[in-house]
DNA sequence: CAAATACGTTGATGTTGATCAATTCGCAAG
DNA sequence: CTTGCGAATTGATCAACATCAACGTATTTG
């Protein structure tokens, strides 16, 4: 079962948005589609890079592993968003890209996108501001990690996750999420029993619901509240 | 006193690389240079984004004000370096960028940088590396703040000055600091105290030298050797 | 030059989140 | 159903870094 970008219905999600269909076609010739189990890496840091994947269904995370082996995880990726920019820079991807659920991703070959891009003016500016929003992305994190305390972090997180389900058509209000909490520590810059303890004292407090990583958002707004609470 | 493209001294770290003679006037004609003093800011947070700029001579760093009113400094950068691409995503800047020294940038509007990338491919090609190349520097920091301890992260923010001060053909073992300890301890997730007791342990250990903002780097093995110091 | 101010260093104490450890829960395989 | 194993929860203790505070040293300004 083939969906063209014409008939996908993340086109306005996608690198897609504002193309014309005459443009969508092209767009369409130049993508094949790719199916990852659970598990599946889609690319590993070293590999060579030669194309980026917009994520079709499913969710990813990235990560690296520093020199001392330990895991770090830099992202986690849902339907809609763009993988595999960082591999630009050097010829070669510099984080693994694993999928956390059975996905599916449109793999756009890199020399063939920068050669459409010189010919489609709004390709050429969805993809840069693509990049621009993984810069932003990326800083916003390094806030995240650089002044945020463990609660604030965690509250940050779920909104994050919670608003970007909603921009997707999904309940913004309750999800499974599909990592672990070691994961999400790791992403977050703290270990898996500090997530476990902010979960449960959030979860006590009436401000979400927990069963295990089914989780409901019941009171956003304190969530909201814990993030512009200044402690010092 | 105006210096061509053509003519300058940086064109091999700058977007110029790999451009022939031809396409280099083009991108001079694009061009035009700016001064700033010591303290000046290039652009604002909320400022409507319609160039980019290149750091011809000088030192920069970019901040963000956090809802708290907290200043987050999110990089510092130097000569041959590329400010502004944050903007991109929704045509407004969304970091402030000041000038630690006085400086000159090259200001490229981004409509014409646009424009003139879809003609030459090389520029595309380099431009997007760049911004490949900073959401890359975006990683590593998040690695730094995610799984660095403190004393950690200092070695790796004097070898990462080391090394760009090396690349653009200065002394990599003794140069000036161009920030206050608050601003490396903002960009490091760090208080000023820690930033300060770090650089006293690693003069008293003989591993740099510290007189004020005038720092050698003595045993650049030894910092090195503190980074793969897995200590849990 | 004097005074003021920003920046930096150092010490004492406190808090946050890491670490270590025990237990429970949930799911997959036999 | 039982066993096994990864994931999650919860408690007790500890270490790293923040905080508070005092003092010293540059740099700027009138």
């Amino acid at each position: 079962m083939r969906v063209a970008c014409s008939e996908c219905n993340l086109r306005e999600l996608c690198l897609a948005v504002g193309l014309d269909d005459e443009d969508l076609y092209k767009l369409d010739d130049m993508v094949t589609k790719r199916k990852l189990k659970r598990g599946q890496q889609l690319y590993r840091a070293g590999d060579s890079f030669d194309a980026i994947y917009a994520i079709r269904t499913g969710f990813f995370k990235t990560d690296i592993l520093t020199e001392e082996g330990l895991e770090q995880v830099t992202g986690f990726q849902m339907a809609g968003e763009i993988l595999g920019m960082d591999g630009i820079s050097t010829d070669r991807h510099v984080c693994n890209a694993t999928a956390l659920e059975d996905s599916e991703v449109c793999l756009m070959p890199y020399d063939q996108l920068e050669e459409l891009s010189r010919h489609i003016k709004s390709l050429q500016q969805q993809f840069h501001k693509f990049m621009s929003r993984e810069i932003v992305r990326d800083q916003s994190l390094m806030i995240l990690l650089g002044s945020m305390r463990a609660e604030e972090r965690i509250a940050a997180f779920l909104l994050n996750l919670s608003q970007r389900m909603r921009v997707r058509g999904y309940s913004a209000s309750e999800f499974h999420l599909r990592m672990t909490r070691e994961e999400i520590g790791s992403y977050l810059g703290l270990k898996l029993e500090t997530v476990s303890r902010a979960f449960s004292k959030f979860h006590d407090e009436g401000l979400i619901g927990v069963q295990q990583k089914y989780i409901r958002i019941l009171n956003a707004d304190g969530l909201k509240a814990l993030l512009n609470h200044t402690p010092s």
